[in-house]
DNA sequence: CTGTTAGCGCCTTCAC
DNA sequence: GTGAAGGCGCTAACAG
């Protein structure tokens, strides 16, 4: 049933050799032969077996890449812009999902390595990287996405987070917020444990109490389920601001907090998310966010990875640290 | 530099058929001879190469997901389906993103093929199967996501496309509309010429005259120009029902409108999307909307492929159709 | 229980 | 411009 090389030598009268040339260098063959060599692949309905090529040339044209989240339309925009920038070298994005879960991110990760790709990007879901050193040092070129390699020994592509949590935790301060909530988690995470670092920087230096609401993801579902519990407290007892560690939480909190008949934002409660994800700006109330560049993120991963790759030598690293942005909509604006 | 059985069993001091014995058949390898082994691999860094399985194999445990575009919710949910279910049954996916453009589409369906991947799930641009058809002769498994085989030639999931675009366009008919408009396209993407039809049977059968505004693509940005145009039309020329093909453009028209001094909606103009993604709930003006249930469509996809490789006669292939769901919200709620 | 060996399909010298 | 042959890394069958 599967047609190979020898196949189609056999059906052009010719050799394999000569097929695989007709595939490779059409220049080194005369036309009539390659005319030939052609009908019998279209006849045969033959197929190149990329294993084989693989295995033969020792290395893939295919890239990795490992988010932490499909759902999550700002990991969607990083996929773009990896796709395209990978495009333009030839090269092909696989995407999977470690769904922040270890387990399934080390998996993955085998997976690729298995799979001998041409380089992994991955956005790694804690801070314990030594299983990535370690494929990373058995040969597979890996860039870290959406997190910074602090000791330097990864290329790494990331949004200084710290910078965000603390842009965001100081524009509620300054529309007049006192009682901030930080809401995200897990604090594994090293993400959202810097921007929650962020959040704490600001509100000391202006002497604001932030409490810590740890939650067990980042999605709608859990947002909506902390919003339920704020407004289960007494009136007083509730935040005046809160700082969603995501727009998706953030998104959640809205559903919950827009329908509640005592609270009006942003005049109780006033809300920042994080991303800045196209949603955000058609919520049931628009949402500020602090914004990341998730297209660059991606094509700039690809840059770094093939940089990585291209010199003879030691591979150059270099980590990319973009600097976020506030957006200010409806949900803080007075 | 790489490291192959060959090398761990020189260093273990065995044969490459007991490495490999140790990695793919413990049980026939003495608990002392395996641990030697594994020491071997652990010190050299040896990692199996999946090409070189794979070709000895003659297939790969990998199967292939093609979608239109990466950035719409609706397929994220689906993507999200079929990993759960290829988990299940010991399978990796890998995404990769049509973008809504033949040619990327082809090039992915090229990759897979050579890949050999255990089978593909794709969500085919146009109606022209004749590449995809190919390629299922040629032995991968192919399985149509989010579309129905008509001829019955393929296994496929879908959702029927042409009731949803009639449940759109007469809910918004029963709202007391009168000058429905439908917005989507390109209308070679076969979905949305069903849903098209949809609802000019609905308007068709109500007496009511439909005005199709076809558009390039079904983003958010499309969505907001679109609604652009609409606003430069006299007020009594402007429709007062609009059907978008999918809540993306839905979102984008809501997004413009609810800041237009001259619209209300639903009072001047209602809307109804498609796709029912999870952001349609926390818009700016909360969407009514066509439901398909994503996930479930994902993991079905799985099943239909898994079902076609098991036969050993003739491949079972079948078509599976779930019903969409209005899901209504303020949008079209007086 | 362990070792030897023959290919999986392809590409790349190297002769011709 | 073309053909023959070796080998990439792995596994499974067979022999011991």
């Amino acid at each position: 049933m599967p047609v190979s090389v020898r196949d189609v030598a056999r059906k052009a009268g010719v050799s394999v050799g000569t097929v695989s040339n007709v595939l490779n260098s059409p220049d080194k063959v005369s036309k009539k032969t390659a005319a030939l060599v052609q009908e019998a692949i279209d006849s045969l309905g033959f197929v190149r077996n990329d294993a084989a090529r693989q295995l033969r040339a020792g290395k893939s044209r295919s890239i990795g890449l490992v988010v932490l989240d499909v759902r999550n339309p700002f990991f969607a925009e990083v996929a773009r812009g990896t796709e395209e920038a990978a495009g333009e070298h030839g090269l092909s994005v696989l995407f999977a999902n470690s769904d922040e879960n270890s387990e399934r991110e080390n998996n993955l990760l085998a997976l690729f390595e298995e799979q001998r790709v041409a380089g992994i990007l991955v956005s790694p879901l804690t801070s314990d990287l030594s299983e990535i050193s370690r494929i990373r040092d058995r040969g597979t070129p890996v860039v870290l996405v959406d997190r910074k390699s602090k000791n330097k020994t990864f290329s790494s592509v990331s949004v200084d987070d710290v910078a965000g949590g603390n842009l965001a935790v100081e524009h509620l301060i300054d529309s007049g917020k006192k009682r901030i909530m930080f809401a995200g988690g897990p604090l594994e995470i090293e993400q959202i444990a810097d921007r929650l670092k962020g959040a704490q920087k600001a509100a000391e230096k202006k002497g604001v109490k932030l409490e810590v609401a740890e939650t067990k993801n980042l999605t709608v579902l859990e947002g909506r389920a902390l919003a339920e519990q704020i407004l289960a407290r007494p009136k007083n007892l509730r935040p005046d601001g809160i700082f969603a560690a995501n727009d998706l939480l953030a998104l959640g909190i809205i559903q919950v907090l827009v329908v509640a008949p005592d609270v009006s934002i942003p005049k109780d409660i006033a809300l920042v998310g994080y991303d800045d994800i196209s949603f955000a700006g058609s919520a049931l109330v628009s949402l500020t966010s602090i914004r990341q560049p998730s297209l660059l993120i991606g094509a700039q991963a690809v840059e770094l990875l093939i940089e990585e790759t291209k010199g003879d030598g030691a591979p150059r690293r270099r980590q990319v640290v973009f600097q976020p942005e506030l957006v200010v909509r409806d949900s803080t604006r007075k």
